[in-house]
DNA sequence: GAACCGTGGAA
DNA sequence: TTTCCAAGGTT
C-alpha cells in the first residue's frame, strides 16, 4: 500500500473505532498532550489516567507547574515510576515558560529541545497538538510497522531503528498527521497488539507482511533477556501513634532518587544478625534512637525465619524485610506519608508490617499504619 | 551501543 | 507461578 492509501485507511478506522474520549484528546492544548504523553512512557493508560487528572487539577496551566516546588511535583508524580520523568517535566515547564513565554514551541527541534522530551514526544506533541506532519515511533509503532512491514531484528537495534523511522517518515501524510498518529497508536494498543492481536479487526489485514507468512507472532523481534542483579534489604519502619514515618531522602543517584524512603540496610540473603547489628547501631544513632538497640537484635533474630517480600524493578529484583519499631514523642525525622514522596515499596513494606502484627482474630487490616 | 530508570496489568 | 512489556529519554 503507498503511503497516502496506508495513511488514509488508518486515519478513516480511527474515526470510527479509534480511542476518541481520552481526556487530553480533541482539546487543542499542547499542554494537556504534552503532560499526557510524558507521563504515557513506558505506562499504560488506565494507570495515567488518575495521575493526569491530580497534576492538571494541582496545575492547570504549564505556569502553575513551573512555579510549583520540586517536591510537589515530585509529589504529584509519586508512585507512576521513571522518576526522572517528573524532574524532566519540572524542568521542562519551567523551560516552555522561560524560553517560549509559556507557551509550547510547534517546531519539532524545538520541542527536542525540551528535557524529557525526544523525538517520539517531540513528534506526538507536534502533530496531536498543531497537526504539524511529524512523525512518532514508540511501542505501538514499532510492533505495527514490524508485522505490517515484515521487519525482523530487534527493533532497539540501532539498524532496525534507523529503518523504522524511514517508514515513519516516508508515511505521515500532511492531512490529518495528527490523527493518523493517533490511530496507529490506537491500532497497535486494541488490534495489533503483543498477544493475541486481532488481525481479523485489523484495517490493515489485506497487505499486512508478518500475516501472510504467518509471523505475526515472531514479530517484533523480542528483545534479548538481560540477567537482573538480586538486591536484598533489611528495612526499618518507625512510626509514632499520629502515623507519622522516619523517612530519610534519597541521595542523588540511583533507585528513587529524590524521593522518601524509611532507612534500609543493605544485606546479603543469609543476613546474618551480628554481621548487620553494626548497620543498624549507625542507623539508630544517627535519629537518636539507640536505646532500641536490644529491640533490633531480637527482631533480626526474628527475621531469619521470614520470607522476602519481592519488589521487582526493570533492571533489578529487590527483596525487603521489615524490622518495625514504635516510637511516642516528637522527632524531626518522622513525616506523614501524604507529606512527602514516596516510592510504592514504602506501602508495600508498611502493609507488611501491619500483617506481622495483626492479631490472628483481628481481620481488620491496617493500611498504612503499624498497629498501636 | 548499553545501562539505567518503576510500576502494574495481562496471560 | 513467571514472563512480558506499556504513548522512551538520558547518560
Amino acid at each position: 500500500m503507498k503511503g497516502e492509501q496506508f495513511a488514509a485507511v488508518l486515519v478513516n478506522w480511527q474515526t470510527r473505532h479509534g480511542r476518541q474520549t481520552l481526556p487530553w484528546q480533541h482539546t487543542g492544548d499542547a499542554y494537556k498532550v504534552w503532560l499526557s504523553e510524558i507521563m504515557l512512557q513506558q505506562t499504560q493508560v488506565t494507570t495515567v489516567l488518575t495521575y493526569y487528572e491530580k497534576l492538571l487539577n494541582a496545575c492547570p496551566k504549564v505556569s502553575d507547574l513551573a512555579a510549583a516546588s520540586q517536591q510537589d511535583v515530585m509529589q504529584l508524580w509519586a508512585g507512576l515510576g521513571y522518576y526522572t520523568r517528573a524532574r524532566n517535566l519540572h524542568a521542562c515547564a519551567q523551560q516552555v515558560v522561560e524560553r517560549f513565554g509559556g507557551v509550547f514551541p510547534r517546531d519539532v527541534a524545538d520541542l527536542e529541545s525540551l528535557p524529557g522530551i525526544g523525538r517520539s514526544t517531540a513528534g506526538a506533541i507536534a502533530s496531536l497538538a498543531y497537526g504539524v506532519q511529524a512523525p512518532i515511533l514508540d511501542g505501538n509503532v514499532k510492533r505495527v510497522f514490524c508485522r505490517y512491514y515484515g521487519v525482523e531484528g530487534y527493533p532497539e537495534q540501532s539498524a532496525v531503528k534507523k529503518q523504522l523511522w524511514l517508514i515513519a517518515e516516508t508515511n505521515v501524510p500532511r492531512a490529518n498527521p495528527g490523527q493518523y498518529n493517533q490511530a496507529l497508536m490506537d491500532l497497535g494498543a486494541t488490534r495489533c497488539t503483543p498477544r493475541n492481536p486481532d488481525c481479523r479487526q485489523c484495517p490493515l489485514n489485506e497487505s499486512c507482511v508478518a500475516l501472510s507468512k504467518g509471523q505475526v507472532n515472531q514479530l517484533p523481534t523480542p528483545k534479548p533477556k538481560k540477567e537482573r542483579p538480586e538486591l536484598y534489604f533489611i528495612s526499618l519502619l518507625v512510626q509514632d501513634e499520629t502515623r507519622a514515618l522516619l523517612l530519610d531522602i534519597q541521595p542523588d543517584k540511583g533507585v528513587w532518587q529524590g524521593l522518601w524512603t524509611p532507612p534500609c540496610v543493605p544485606c546479603d540473603e543469609e543476613h546474618q544478625p551480628a554481621a548487620l547489628l553494626p548497620e543498624f547501631d549507625q542507623i539508630l544513632s544517627r535519629w537518636g534512637l539507640s536505646d532500641a538497640r536490644e529491640e533490633i537484635e531480637e527482631q533480626l533474630q526474628r527475621l531469619q525465619g521470614q520470607s522476602w517480600l519481592v519488589h521487582e524493578l526493570t533492571h533489578r529484583k529487590m527483596h525487603f524485610k521489615v524490622l518495625a519499631l514504635k516510637r511516642s514523642g516528637f522527632h524531626a525525622a518522622f513525616h506523614q506519608l501524604s507529606e512527602k514522596p514516596v516510592p510504592r515499596i514504602v506501602h508495600k513494606l508498611l502493609e507488611q508490617a501491619g500483617r506481622l502484627n495483626e492479631s490472628p482474630q483481628s481481620s481488620m487490616a491496617q493500611q498504612d499504619t503499624l498497629d498501636f
